[in-house]
DNA sequence: CGACTTTCTCCCGTGTGAGGACAAAGCTCC
DNA sequence: GGAGCTTTGTCCTCACACGGGAGAAAGTCG
């Protein structure tokens, strides 16, 4: 089918589309409540909208004690790509202009491989996703990178894990490959948005969401919108010292967070309990499986293992010495915990929220929730189709 | 004289007045070549505001080459008062409408005899300013307070060295008082929002304002906007814990920066240094002043004193510390250093910036500036000024 | 079946703002 | 000093966005 070229032509019109895709379908008079314009404007712009085919008609609405409305929807034919590239894996998601994720892949892969390699495994997710009839094309795509990105060109910049992608033209190569819009964010900004769209921070404005994955980042919400930092760095606290001189990072530096926690130093840390022998419990686990990760210290610590309780427990306890200094300096209204390691639930959760409660003031944590993301895996490309959708969702 | 009571009408008429406060005076085209409007609609609303009486002529402008314009300013009788409140002293000035500091007075007085004797004092200063011939009345007044505020009712909340102000309400009695409207915001916002307008931070849109006096204090600017977080505590960095386990702290917890640094902490270890003997120095500026405080431990320093020297040096890196986690986490575009202990000077200001460069990762750090404020005093009653106008001249 | 409510459409009046035409004022070069 | 060009200021007109009223259409409720 040919896909949709329409945009808005106006802050109105953008600000009708989003509260479609936020809203479900909706009759115009429901419209007419949400937003502050006359019913003949209105209506108007609403015709407009369904001229362009952005909107279509949708049978009529219950009646609220008269005359029954007639509804209107976004096209449903409308399709947004998310693409989630961790340090581990890829996920793609198709989503429905309502962000419903009709589709949902996930494929282990080293984002080391390169951005060549990593794109075609994407890109092949997306096509069997197409094959599987969900979607016939796609009229967006967004994309998260597990790095710094320079947000308005979408390239990352410098990052860290991924040598080989620095400089790379993302949005550029992904858009000439898709044949549609293409937006490029970091993948915790993205899990951040999303939860923000579909998930426990839909009310707030100002939030942290913390992501634990094999490193540690942290997605920034000012007053709703994602704050990138002047160079599309911020939010990256994997590195903030914990321990004066200790352990070496990877960075160069010693006593990161990231030398202690995270996905990658958990597993050091599980394996080495199990090969000295301080944890039968681990050491049975790491022989059954080949190696350790979180999903099995997790394990581990719901049978009740010491070792692997005392590494979530400090791990935790570390983490939230740095949110605790976040919290202090930035203020929020919620802190949201996300990742791969959330598999370690609540006794994660509760190292964290002890270490955060203990050390930041009153006036800041009087009535923080520290919460753990309700979205899982489907955050980042939650996330990733917000950003086109708001893209495509603006004035033109 | 009679005060003005009018107020932009609307948004366009807010932008010239701010233009003409950024930029001085200034004529009609070259407004025209900063705002966006057709040339009948700049002039429409040029009149208006003249008819107001917020703006006035100027005579006429240099020619560019053809016909000379005629130019406009804003009322140069326009008064706003700034009133800064700190730990330990009271400042007070007025500017004019272009914010251009007229007459500034400064008292020490402690935060702690609370609102209303701190008040009368201000009110005094005020007083001696009008008598001074500098103003005959006050348009509109800012005023920083050293704590948290909730900003739209401009009203302290739990400040932990200010009890007694908690839920006082600054802004109405100040209003009745003074018979103008008034804004209130934490003292070290302000002071970053004086260094936005006329100071080092005039063009980043995103930086941080460290502090450093009795306590240690942060404002965080984000895009061109004080982010002041959602209880009103965002910035407060001085209980960050440096040292797991180290010092125990006013607040209750141990090893928080201001335990370690600050104008408190200097000024306690420095004393200890000279009663102990280990600094003749301090031990003779000790004897000479009765006390010691951040000016004399600079004295010291600058005459060679290892001692002195090496209390701005460890301190320094620990504010570095601090500062290093904040960097890598909000990636700003400027640093800006402030407070009395800026007299500490270059030697300062290199131990926080070694901490931040090493500690913080290249892509943060590359083109970050750290600088020392250039407003000094008046940074604070010049943010105080600017606060109150930015109110006044928004649209009604 | 009648009274009332809600929704939708059409139409008109108003106000805003862009842009062009033209006059006024000043510069520059001959 | 004047011709020609540039810049500035003023006036006028046209297009259009928007709000609100009138009234028709469609439903509900007693």
């Amino acid at each position: 089918m040919r896909r949709m070229t329409a945009r808005p032509a106006n802050a109105h019109q953008a600000r009708l589309l989003r509260l479609l895709r936020d809203h479900g379908p909706n009759s115009r008079a429901q419209l007419g409540d949400r937003i502050d314009l006359s019913r003949s404007k209105l209506a108007v712009e609403v015709d407009r909208l369904l001229e362009t085919g952005l909107v279509v008609a949708d049978g009529l609405a219950a009646s609220r004690g008269g005359r029954r409305s007639h509804n209107v929807r976004l096209a449903p034919a409308l399709r947004f790509l998310g693409i989630d590239i961790g340090a581990t894996s890829v996920d793609v998601a198709v989503t429905n202009a309502e962000l419903e994720v009709l589709g949902h892949l996930t494929q282990p892969m080293d984002v080391r491989e390169g951005p060549v390699a990593v794109f075609e495994q994407a890109l092949a997710l997306a096509g069997k996703l197409k094959a599987s009839g969900v979607a016939e094309g796609f009229d967006g795509a967004g994309i998260g990178v597990p790095g710094p990105v320079r947000f308005p060109e979408g390239v990352p910049v410098a990052p860290p894990i991924m040598p080989g992608w620095d400089g790379f033209p993302v949005r550029e190569a992904l858009s000439q490959e898709l044949g549609c819009p293409v937006m490029v964010d970091n993948d915790v900004n993205l899990m951040a948005v999303g939860e923000q769209h579909a998930g426990v921070a839909r009310t707030v404005r100002d939030f942290l969401f913390v992501k634990i994955g094999t490193g540690i980042g942290c997605g920034i919400v000012v007053g709703g919108e994602v704050y990138r930092g002047t160079t599309g760095s911020a939010g990256d606290i994997g590195h903030i010292q914990v321990e004066p001189d200790g352990r070496p990072c990877a960075c160069g530096n010693r006593g990161c967070l990231e030398a202690y926690f995270g996905g990658a130093s958990l597993a050091r840390d599980a394996e080495a309990a199990a090969r000295e022998g301080t944890s039968p419990e681990l050491a049975a686990r790491l022989a059954a499986a080949g190696t350790l990760g979180a999903p099995e210290v997790a394990a581990a610590a719901a049978a009740g293992d010491p070792v692997a309780l005392d590494l979530i427990r400090t791990g935790g306890s570390r983490t939230g010495q740095v949110i605790a200094g976040l919290v202090s300096f930035f203020n929020p209204g919620l802190v949201v915990i996300g990742g791969g390691v959330t598999g370690l639930g609540h006794t994660l959760l509760a190292a964290i929220r002890t270490q955060v409660y203990r050390q930041s003031l009153p006036l800041a944590t009087n009535n923080l929730p520290i919460v753990l993301g309700e979205l899982g895996q489907a955050a980042g490309v939650t996330g990733a189709a917000r950003l086109i959708s708001d893209h495509l969702f603006s004035p033109a």
